[in-house]
DNA sequence: TTGTAAGCGTTATCAT
DNA sequence: ATGATAACGCTTACAA
């Protein structure tokens, strides 16, 4: 059973030519006769061979393989970020390690030194939190080939490609004044770059609106904690804003516990537009993110970097839009 | 800015020994005199020195890599299998390369080739259907080390994980004719073991329940072949049970617009447990998959067979439990 | 155009 | 207990 592996060598031998050449017609398959050529290319199918990529990678010190950390491997939205930078890494060539830190801040640092000990050659990162001192550090000091999506560290710099928090919740207010809403509650998530980003939009929305009823309640991105607010709260608004469609939906649960009517009595709006959002009772409005294309844009602008060239600028921030469902007036 | 790498060379040259002494105070600490071993600890701390991956490679012919294919890298409950195996593998310095052929047998290929060419280790693989005989052919071939998880082909000789699909429709079954339904449509998906695993228990639940009154509609795992199927079912049953849980949503949802009320008019069963589906108006009645487990299991019996142990049996199976909701009498 | 040989950073075999 | 050295499979000067 012991299937000896086929080697550069043995193409060379039966073909009847060095190694250099086999090498060299591989890379360059122009760089070799016609005759010859086509016999190696004969004894190649022949024997099946593919090279071996550790070798190469020892060689060339390139090893094809991107390392990808996200905060939690079980969302669907991060995975849809993975498949957009993969759909467009994998035709050039690469795979993904991917790492999911579940949400530690410690087990971050501790994938992130098992993917450079991987020999990545380079590095698509959307931070668990931004309070990573260590890896921050880290980070300074290693100068990888590295992108952020979605999330980012201020202080570290590095490309990012993330979307128009600011100004899709912005839009929102806009849009949730304009069908008459006046008093206002925002659900915030926890301390993130796009947490705090849909914060500032929905101040920014409410100071230009001249909305002085509001308020602002701190949780988490989850179900639970959208609904826990809102079933605490005792002045009902005319307009609920989750930070993410997590929250809107927890948020939803809890007003209907107190009685009330959806968007009649109150409108609720969301963040991200995941897959359930449309199906739910009743459909979110929401604000929508086009994450496949933030992660095809991350693998454009990784590969760029991996190719030696100079990027053209360091944020690339992609739009929103507004959907209208049901949960709004 | 050129970093040079550090290297065993430059332990072993700071520490006065040879690299043959470094390299196996690092692999056995004990084969090195305490003195030797002391001064090289420090120097590898003093030099920050982490030995390169490929280079091992190469020499010992492991990666410390593990292929997962799955058919859909957006889908959670695949995913969830996938955490599970990691959170067995990673602790033992395994990691993943992840591939998601997109349900497509072409793309699952490929997917597959890359992956061996990457030199992993082993392979976990959960195929995107069972008609894949090109990969079939090249399995039979290979003999590599891998197990299947949750869906598998019957004529590899591969160890498999998975669920009591079987018997844990035919619970379902049960449970719904004590509950008094008398007439049942079953919605089965796409031809992969676990559907046809799937239909096999609704059978047996029917024959052994003495139920005459049944259909079996042919669809696809989606939302949307459950509300197609379920809007041009002319004669409603007492129960509908769905192949997975987004089957049952989509029958849920064409029951609604029909008028019909869940579960007054008609009983609504589902299999997964899906993250929502306790949240769904109304909380689906399902099958609980130990989805999580089972992925740890693909880890565990991945690792004995990397560690060149035998394994005890071809088949592990785990069971399934009913989990009762609202859209059920 | 083709071949020879050095070298990538390890581990493992064999002396010492 | 320690050290030389070959070998893993490939790429790439350099020589022919």
């Amino acid at each position: 059973m012991k299937n000896k592996r086929i080697t550069i060598k043995d193409v060379a031998k039966h073909a009847g030519v060095s190694i250099s050449t086999v090498s060299r017609f591989m890379s360059n398959p122009d760089s070799v006769s016609e005759k010859l050529g086509e016999k190696i290319q004969k004894t190649i199918e022949k024997l099946n061979y593919h090279p071996n990529r550790i070798a190469r990678s020892l060689r060339t010190g390139t090893t094809k393989l991107i390392g990808f950390l996200i905060p939690d491997i079980t969302n669907p939205a991060f995975l849809l970020i993975v498949k957009g930078a993969e759909d467009y890494l994998k035709k050039r060539g690469y795979s993904f390690i991917l790492g999911g830190a579940n949400h530690s801040v410690k087990e971050e640092t501790k994938l992130f030194k098992t993917l450079i000990s991987q020999n990545v050659d380079g590095f698509i990162f959307i931070p668990s939190g931004n309070q990573n001192d260590e890896l921050a550090e880290f980070l300074k000091l290693h100068n990888l080939k590295m992108v952020f999506v979605d999330r980012r560290y201020e202080e570290i710099n590095a490309p990012y490609i993330g979307v128009d928090n600011t100004g899709g919740v912005e839009k929102m207010v806009d849009y949730l004044v304009r069908t008459g809403c006046k008093s206002f509650v925002y659900l915030c998530g926890e301390k993130t770059s796009s947490a705090r980003e849909r914060l500032e939009g929905f101040l920014k929305g409410v100071s230009k609106n001249r909305i002085k009823d509001y308020q602002i309640l701190q949780g988490e991105f989850t179900f639970e904690s959208g609904y826990n607010l809102v079933k605490k709260l005792e002045n009902i608004p005319d307009a609920i804003l989750g930070g993410n469609d997590l929250m809107a939906f927890g948020a939803i649960e809890a007003l209907k516990e107190k009685g009330l009517s959806i968007p009649e009595d109150v409108s609720v709006t969301g963040f991200d537009d995941m897959f359930f959002s449309k199906y739910y009772k009743p459909a979110l409005t929401t604000v929508r993110q086009p994450i496949y294309e933030m992660g095809k844009m991350a693998g454009r602008v990784l590969f760029t970097i991996l190719s030696g060239k100079k990027i053209r600028k360091m944020n690339y921030i992609l739009d929103t839009e507004i959907i209208i469902r049901d949960s709004s007036k």
